[in-house]
DNA sequence: GTGGGGCTTCCCATCGTGGGAAGGTCAAGG
DNA sequence: CCTTGACCTTCCCACGATGGGAAGCCCCAC
């Protein structure tokens, strides 16, 4: 098996996540207090990175820490049931879809009103006046 | 044409920005300082109204208020290209074509993972399993 | 003239992240 | 043994956009 204890720098190369990030995720009780040298340097063992990696995996797929508190707390729990797992996913994909039809609609709104917009030198632009006159369904 | 000034209040539930915004974009320079009264209440005219409601439709839109402030600026320029308000309108909507590109690979690498998770009650969970194996390409 | 609602400013919190200062520690090289 | 430089510690501040709330003034209707 692999090495003992490693820095928080290293650890921090070692899992993507900023040593910065690694204190604040203890400070807020995310992952549980490092170990300390003699000297009052973290140290973390294996078992801390894949804790770490999970976290960082986690917040590339959009959770929230507070999210990824539930999360850990079933990843740890070893009776968990899939289900509640399985729930929390798939809400979070919903909040997901939810967003990127959000952004969608602007997306489109922007592109329909830039399709009208002769972008030359003349001052006559759909964007700024549908800007102007305020909110509306878009097509 | 319409009424004359209205005090802070009005204009939030006349434009849907609320007060404490409204103040935070005078403070900020998005908008101009609003006449006072002689006590020193805010004073908004309908065009300062006008201005809110752009501001709000642009937020709608997703655009970052430093981005609205570049469109205001060319708003107010009576001889704007429309080419720059187009270039800024194509600029966001990759923006916002990027952010929908990352939360759909989020949504879609969950939904395999809940597709291959029981949902029952066994522990077993590809979606921890997956956490816990640290980053890889989606499928 | 009094009560209640609206206005003012000021400070604080959020969420996740980064920057930086002031100071202690450690390992390598002279 | 001492210096140097890289690393670590804690603490505070900042972002962007928003809301909450306190303390105090103002205005209108009764």
């Amino acid at each position: 098996m692999s090495a003992d204890a490693v820095t928080i720098g290293e650890a921090a190369r070692g899992t993507g996540v900023s040593a910065k990030m690694i204190r604040y995720y203890e400070e807020t009780g995310l992952i549980a207090p490092a170990a300390r040298t003699a000297s009052g340097y973290r140290l973390y063992a294996e078992s801390d990175l894949h804790a770490l990696r999970f976290v960082r995996r986690a917040r590339d797929l959009g959770f929230s820490v507070e999210d990824i508190r539930a999360l850990l707390a079933l990843w740890h729990d070893r009776a968990r049931a899939s289900a509640q797992v399985r729930a929390l996913a798939l809400s979070h994909v919903s909040d997901l879809r939810r967003r990127i039809e959000a952004l969608e609609g602007m997306a489109r709104t922007l592109e329909n009103l830039a399709a009208h917009c002769g972008g030359d030198a003349r001052p006559d632009c759909p964007i700024l006046d549908d800007l102007a006159a305020g909110p509306h369904s878009d097509s």
